[in-house]
DNA sequence: CTTCGTTCCGTGCACTGTACGGAAAACCGT
DNA sequence: ACGGTTTTCCGTACAGTGCACGGAACGAAG
């Protein structure tokens, strides 16, 4: 009796080699190990074992793929809970940070596309009622939450570009070089201790998000 | 006598049909007329009625294409000279936000690419000044910088991004009211007064840049 | 077994960036 | 005026892209 009730799985009664989530997972690796650049429905295909134009069952587009795999990943940040405002959004800021350190094409997607899907605006309300539970509201909350996220994606997408033109396969410490240098003659010493100097930008990142706290807490009503 | 010291112009002994600068400005309206991703060489080369391959004479690649076009459109943004600290950042960021609101393909471009160009480093400088000017130095001063132009970045990206999903051809009304309606299912009142709601980038720019100002007034030295 | 909807995908098309090598033109020394 | 060199121009070609189309293979239902 292999039609048994016992013996079949009714939860998926078709089970497609394919899926939606097979594909957006293999996109993800994909893109974390080739980059944008080097993504294509192609390769991407050929990492699942499929022909490309299987794909094209479950995504309409490469642009669908783009915004699956962002909120896909937007997705690893867990939503923090409870606490006071100031060290929630800097424990949320910092995980979004290190998602996007682990995903490096992140901020180049984000900067073209609306982060309309479910676990973006999961972690967008994150942000809203954090603020709004502060004490904030209209459009000084909206300007807030926008400045935060502004802030995350804008460092880490210079943060990402820095190490890339470092990375590069060959001459390290040459080009290095000549980027600190090209920049002390024109930047001058206001910049010697630019991200370009030490590389320390755990510390950076905490001190711009502060400012941008301390920005914030201006705007609280007091008590 | 046609050749004639009046006839010549000796400051350009060779004169080739293209140039660099030609080519560069080319680019920008291209990229104005058609984004990014509706951007090539081909189509490059034929607004400047010249064969495709001609432009490999003055560029080595379409990446140093998008790097000559970023820094020239970033020396639209003419530096701020003198003033208080406070409104001198506030007429530069504000000048930068124009100059990405008429070319929107420079904050995608942006989050991809170090801003090495002469333009880029010229206008940094004036940040880097100004705030060195008002006290900071060291650390801060380099967190400050960065954060205000994430911040120009982000909200400009996020502006545009917007008109984009609203500007679509068809639907003007409907697919805004999707969306806004999207959101407002999913993040709630909270957000009733999102720039979704009525557009007016004005105020919220100037707005969330006061926040970050407050942020740094905070780090100044007192006096 | 037939029918029908789903899943898979080979082929083809218009288009991309750019390597290569040759034609054409402009310059220079005689 | 003429040969040689260098600079400018660009046609062709190649490997790659996203995806439209239409057909094959398959599973479930009748």
């Amino acid at each position: 009796m292999p039609e048994s009730i016992w013996f079949r799985d009714d939860d998926r009664p078709r089970r497609p080699r394919l899926t939606r989530e097979r594909i957006v997972t293999a996109a993800v690796a994909l893109l974390d190990a080739e980059g944008v650049a080097g993504f294509s429905m192609r390769a991407l295909a050929a990492r699942l074992r499929a022909g490309t134009m299987s794909l094209y069952e479950y995504i309409r587009s490469k642009e669908d793929v783009f915004d699956l795999a962002l909120d896909e990943v937007i997705g690893e940040i867990e939503p923090a809970e409870a606490g006071p405002w100031r060290e929630l959004l800097v424990r949320q800021l910092t995980q979004s940070r290190q998602v996007m350190r682990r995903h490096p094409w992140v901020p180049a997607l984000t900067a073209t596309r609306p982060l309309l899907g479910p676990n973006a605006v999961a972690r967008s309300r994150v942000f809203y009622s954090a603020l709004a539970d502060a004490g904030l509201s209209g459009a000084t909350l909206v300007a807030a939450v926008g400045t935060l996220s502004s802030y995350v994606n804008g460092f880490v997408a210079s943060e990402n570009t820095w190490w890339d033109t470092v990375r590069t396969p060959e001459a390290d410490a040459e080009i290095r070089g000549k980027v600190t240098r090209h920049l002390d003659d024109h930047v001058g010493e206001l910049a010697r201790h630019a991200q370009v100097d030490d590389g320390d930008f755990d510390a950076q990142f905490l001190l711009g998000l502060d400012l941008v706290l301390d920005g914030i807490a201006t705007r609280l009503p007091p008590g």
